[in-house]
DNA sequence: ACCTGAACACCGTTCAAGT
DNA sequence: ACCTGAACACCGTTCAAGT
């Protein structure tokens, strides 16, 4: 049953790590399927055996990225159901952030491969676990990732990466900028300047999601 | 004081009104300042006089959407404070998804113009009507931001748009398509099939924003 | 000052041909 | 079956030249 033709060069794994890698290297704006293939050493119609097109290649990335969101935290024993949904919800957060082009590729399309199906799946046997019915537990596991998508988004089209330095120094930047505007027009927000410069930060994450988790809690 | 030269033939109002119409016949994929150009009857260059470049043609498009977001739900005088934050967030993500490429635009950089600054006022104002702390309302505005833009995403991701009848028809087909995938691994998402077709509608939202609203309010 | 025309350095994708 | 080479129809942006 040996396959009939010359055995393939390259294999979709190779081709997605290429990809990371240029995403890595050169940022997101730089990928290319073309790109790709140069780094390959291989002309750009070589990658359409591995990949269907570009939003294919595009599709197997942010897969590859959610199966890097460690599930885990959702089983801590020692947390609460509501501490775990928290602690799930700052490393997933990280893992997004963290990952080369994570944040841009959430963006490219729709999430709804095999390992986003097991996100939500354990999302809702945790959320049960708190005493939601079955149905608010499928609402809330929907409200959390859109939470955690939201503020990866916002904070990646400011510049962060979810690492804390950078988080202080763009804070710091935000600070300054705010310092300029003319704060006639919006006085409550030039009074919490120091807190509107910390909106793409760990802490503030931290609280939003607490909120909407007791929210959900409180009327359940 | 009259400029010398040839008088302007374009202005940025007529640049951007073309690339807005761009966008609603031809898809957001479709925008180009060469398409652009080419709607107004002008070479590409022609618009470098009117917009700095491709990131300026976005970011005045993104200041125009947000400027289209109405705050007036926030000054609703029958409604109580909480009642009128899930109002006003109903209203914003209607307002981008209904926009030519609305949710599209808020992914292609940050949304800190003068409107995006308006709107976090009113939203501390009447944060602070609730009795929460300046400091707290200036994080649950954002909060809510983070909420209402997530949402927007996920669903333009998903092909919405805002419409309570296309909302509908991909719940349908969402339903479908869960109906296909294996549900041995994923039990409780299976059972909730129902639940998990209508991510995507304004009933979810409502629920989510009204969860998020009701935890600042429980904590302040 | 504003606009054109030509050019540069890119894209994704298709097609016909080689092995 | 897999890959190459050539081609098509696009991009954003720059530069020199015209008015």
């Amino acid at each position: 049953m040996a396959a009939p033709g010359p055995a393939r060069r390259l294999s979709e794994r190779i081709v997605l790590d290429a990809a990371f890698g240029v995403v890595r290297d050169h940022g997101f704006t730089a990928l290319s399927i073309r790109r790709v293939a140069a780094v390959l050493g291989v002309t750009p119609n070589a990658l359409y055996t591995y990949v269907p097109d570009r939003a294919g290649l595009l599709r197997g990335m942010v897969e590859r990225v959610m199966s890097a969101v460690d599930l885990g935290t959702l089983a801590i024993a020692t947390l609460s159901p509501a501490e775990r949904l928290v602690e799930f919800a700052v490393a997933m957060r990280r893992t997004l952030l963290g990952h080369p082009g994570g944040a841009a590729l959430i963006m490219t399309g729709p999430i709804d491969g095999p390992h986003a199906l097991l996100l939500n799946e354990a999302l809702l046997r945790t959320l049960t676990e708190t005493g939601l019915t079955l149905d608010d537990a499928a609402r809330g596991a929907y409200a959390l990732q859109v939470h955690v998508l939201g503020t990866v988004m916002l904070e990646a089209a400011d510049g962060g990466d979810g690492d804390p330095a950078r988080e202080e120094a763009l804070a710091i930047e935000r600070r300054a900028a705010l310092e300029r505007v003319d704060a006639s027009g919006v006085p409550l927000t030039a009074q919490t300047a120091d807190i509107v410069a910390r909106y793409n930060t760990t802490a503030q994450f931290r609280w939003s999601v607490r909120r909407l988790v007791d929210g959900m809690l409180v009327a359940g």
